[in-house]
DNA sequence: GCCGTTTTTTGCGCTAGCGCAAAGAAAAAA
DNA sequence: TTTTTTCTTTGCGCTAGCGCAAAAAACGGC
């Protein structure tokens, strides 16, 4: 276990001591944990585990991005969540008898660190901090929730695109030169699915970005030039309606 | 503590040994629960806690309606939950350090039973069991704020209002001799802040509605007389799309 | 470097839903 | 009762965003 080429086991407990569901534990118990967990591939579109099948693995993401996704049951996809290198997965499965309510599935070639649902428990036990830090997650990312659903009750699509951006490019993206690079981009259709569009008016709105040189795209990365602009757009700050007395 | 007119112990003990948060509770443990309580009445419109204000407290509803709502930066209110007696109100406070991340407001007359901080969390040392039903809806809360989520970001807003008025009715609507009666019925603009669009479009189409006569409202109730009607509706039974292949 | 595949762009027409404004209805206050 | 306030309805014009279709561009494999 844990003899990874690319990843080294002080690499990986270094990673393990910033992640939300174990900060606050020991070098020690850090290093018990790492013996215990297991080192897999994901292929880019291959599944981590789909929605409705019991929730008994947790899942931290070592390389690679996965989105946390669900259907229409006209099967229309939804992005919830997007997650990167550092990310905790199925955090449910922390909790008894849960079925995961999402499907996880790469969406890039992905190395990640795996535990048992027993596994797990009898960690917790052990250090019950795992449990209470597993809390802390749950509420936070059900307050993210609730602002992402008041956002898409009450924003623009073009913020709402512009928003999801700035967030990846917060998330993942390298400063470079002339901007923060996001590689891998997001493609048309991932950001519609995140941003309650289509990725037909999520071309027309980033090709017009493009001519105003706000950011630049090409299949495999997107380069965020004007970051204050695009901010400027997330927050609205534009006339409130065409005012009729602008007419004149 | 605990002596009030219309609510006698018996029957907020068993309303508490129903409700999620404090469930498998033992006889004895719920009579201390309430021994703990506070009785407090809160008038149509006002407030019981704001958004980011230090939680607290947990509420339990006796009676009434509560809504849960956010405000965008601009002014505008979304309504993220709406809570019926025996809900439970503002469970965060049951964690460490958090605020509340909505504004609890009385959207009907209501009477409230109320614990501080401290003693819930004593009664949690003494009941670990309150924590795990906590936890458990927490969970419940997530996975349903999600599926609220998708169905903003997918369905048409008919379909939104749809299930939106099926869900109210099964939470709180009295069966009556023709269909299922709302008491209180929320307001249009109640119900735009709950489906993310706005006062005209739900009025315009719950005239329809009315008109097809599938329910029938007045400005204190609700007649749903059609239940299953709605329900084709929130499922959205019709054709995918105007087929050019009927248009012959 | 060529070819098949996937993704992106963009023109075009269209429609769902917005939002003002003004009238009407219902409730509350006086 | 009458008056005032609040909520609802509806006509009207409009626009944001949808979605097809067809072309263009980018990519991957060989």
């Amino acid at each position: 276990m844990l003899n990874h080429p690319q990843f080294p086991v002080e690499e990986i407990t270094a990673l393990l001591k910033e992640s939300l569901l174990f900060k606050a534990l020991k070098e020690k118990e850090l290093e018990m944990l790492c013996n215990a967990a297991t080192v897999h591939h994901f292929d880019k579109e291959s599944y981590l585990f789909h929605a409705n099948d019991p929730a008994n693995h947790v899942f931290v993401l070592l390389e690679g991005v996965v989105h946390l996704n669900q259907l229409t049951p006209k099967g229309q996809q939804v992005i919830m969540h997007y997650l990167s290198p550092g990310d905790e997965i199925g955090i449910l499965s922390l909790f008894p008898d849960q079925v995961y309510p999402v499907t996880a599935v790469a969406a890039a070639n992905c190395t990640i660190l795996k535990w048992s649902g027993e596994t797990m428990s009898e960690l917790v036990k052990k250090y019950p901090q795992i449990a209470l830090n597993a809390l802390q997650m749950m509420t936070e990312r059900f307050i993210t929730l609730q602002n992402q659903f008041r956002q898409l009750a009450t924003e623009r699509v073009e913020q709402r695109i512009a928003r999801t951006i700035l967030q990846i490019a917060a998330k993942t993206g390298k400063t470079v030169k002339n901007g923060v690079r996001l590689t891998p981009s997001p493609s048309r259709q991932q950001i519609a699915e995140m941003t309650g569009t289509t990725l037909y008016t999520v071309s027309r709105i980033c090709s017009q970005w493009e001519k105003e040189n706000l950011l630049q795209t090409n299949r495999r990365s997107l380069l965020l030039k004007n970051e204050e602009a695009l901010q400027r757009i997330a927050e609205d700050n534009r006339p409130l309606s065409p005012s009729p007395f602008n007419a004149y």
